[in-house]
DNA sequence: GTGAAAGCGCTAACAA
DNA sequence: TTGTTAGCGCTTTCAC
């Protein structure tokens, strides 16, 4: 910064007030500073800065790469961020690099928030760490507990894969879960609740799931084998919804034409056109903003109560839903 | 810091050693102060180290979260950069964050050097960047230009598939190409060679392709609407391998049985089981330790030639190969 | 083995 | 509108 401060012929103060944008130079003087530092190739030390301005602007992300989901959330943080004068530093977890161990360097870029994405944890990790950061939980977020929350209407998400399936015609809709995935409690709840409202309940049909294509697989086996005779799986995945047609389509089974399948995430994978999966999908933009939002709000506000931001999700219908044909189960078509 | 020296009744200078794990303090006192610092929960500040030190020792990665290939050679980096005394600064291009920005970023942290993965631009631009920054190239790099490079030895990683192939008995082996998608050019180039040396190199048939399902099953209709006569493909890709077998089933073709694929990537996809392809598989945890040591090497000695550290790739067999069926056309089976 | 002191490059408060 | 100045928290050299 010196060597631009004397190139330009000014001080090093003022170099400053017009990289960053502050007020207190003219026009002129900012063009003369700003032409100055291109031709020297400066750009600002953030070690410098950090360490200097009382409020180092780090918002941590917190996030698993292998995730496209999460990831897709990530590419939004950085907009947001910059919209609201943040800078995102990434927090890359792996098998062989624990949480601790990435929260511990966030700490040590003395970030001010943690953004966690996508991240379950027990209550007592929470609360030992909004020690010391602001934290934020965003994406697919089982439960609010007093820390703040951004999350999709998991509820709301579940009834538009129900309802669109209804307005086709189905009846006999199952439900294939994810475990202790993340939202996949919620979702099987909302399944549920869902059948219940649309006076189907005695129609529910829960199978196992994990969100792999494996347990996809494994939920055809059982539904052939059980003489199903849903017309319509919703599955919690759209993984486990492609693993689940696949094994159909090994025995015979095609859809739409012989049940129409749901998936959930509206993933890379279900847009793919020889997919070509009817998927809910969340918004990772909108969820990134409200994330950012939230950290701003929490930041100006600690002692405000704690925040819970819904996202709407919309469904996204493609060619893997369509009308019941008229048979009873899927064996003995 | 200073909060930990006085509870530990000792100078922050100690303090500092203990931290760093550097010469100079007793066992015993080492364990006081770093007991001390945990109470405390204290974490060193990375901007005023990164500011007070000599060398930052900050390596910038500078990746595209959304390929999985790319996330794995970041997920290895770290372990790699911890072994050298390296921290890892993560860069991630999205869409609506460009790669100058990226590299701004990571200027501004002061990183030493830079590796870039799996990224593409004209020689001009590493050359602007290398005046100021180490820079070292690794993953799907399409070919040396005087800057270092780690990169997938590509050429034995196709030999590697049509040898597996022809064991089985094909010869006449179709390649599926990537056009302009990085490491595509030089599979294209092994491939021709590899017939070439196979001596089946009045077979060779070359697809267009662009890593996408689309383009596989658009060489799919092809090889159809052609009646071709090859008994396997060779995919520069395992999405591309995946959209051409969707593509065939479409159509009645079974692989193996009619037609073998091999892909290329050993991708999660490939790993699936109901997809479970042979792929050609690149090991990202050596390219990301082979990258680390070429930044090494190239801080401590400048004025070195260029490095080019090749990475041998391996062979995944799984059930999508298979011996040739007689007969001569996809169509006429 | 330990402590005192200087200064990394920047920002912000204030003086001119 | 511009310049001066005092640290931010750490590492490092040097004296003890």
């Amino acid at each position: 910064m010196a060597d631009v401060a004397s190139a330009a012929g000014v001080s090093r103060a003022l170099v400053s007030i017009v990289m960053r944008d502050a007020p207190g130079a003219s026009a002129a003087m900012r063009d003369h500073v700003r032409v100055t530092a291109e031709a020297l190739g400066y750009r600002a030390n953030t070690a410098a800065q950090v360490l200097r301005r009382a409020r180092s602007r780090n918002v941590g992300v917190l996030f698993s790469p292998r995730f496209p989901f999460e990831v897709e959330i990530v590419e939004a943080m950085y907009p947001a961020a910059d919209a609201l004068g943040h800078q995102v530093v990434l927090g890359a977890m792996t098998a062989q690099r624990d949480l601790d161990r990435a929260v511990d360097e966030l700490i040590g870029h003395r970030c001010e928030a943690l953004v966690l994405v996508g991240l379950d944890r027990p209550d007592a990790w929470f609360e030992q760490v909004r020690g010391r950061l602001a934290l934020v939980r965003v994406g697919r977020v089982p439960s609010p507990a007093g820390v703040d929350v951004v999350r999709s209407d998991e509820r709301r998400g579940v009834q538009a894969g129900l309802q669109h399936l209804t307005e086709l015609g189905h009846r006999r809709i199952a439900f294939l879960g994810g475990g202790d995935m993340p939202g996949a409690a919620e979702r099987a709840k909302a399944y549920r609740a869902g059948m219940r409202r649309l006076g189907v309940a005695d129609h529910v049909c829960v199978l196992a799931g994990d969100y792999t294509d494996e347990c996809g697989a494994a939920a055809a086996r059982e539904l052939l084998a059980n003489r199903s005779e849903a017309t319509a799986v919703l599955a919690a995945n759209d993984w486990s919804a492609v693993g689940l047609i696949a094994e159909l389509a090994r025995h015979g089974v095609r859809v739409p034409q012989d049940l129409s399948v749901v998936g959930y995430d509206d993933s890379d994978l279900a847009r793919r056109t020889y997919v070509d999966l009817t998927s809910v999908g969340q918004d990772p933009a909108a969820l990134a903003v409200q994330a950012m939002e939230a950290v701003r709000h929490r930041l100006d506000h600690p002692e405000a109560p704690p925040i819970d931001a819904v996202v709407e999700p919309r469904l996204e219908v493609r060619s893997s839903t369509a009308s019941p044909r008229r048979r009873r189960s899927l064996t003995s078509g």
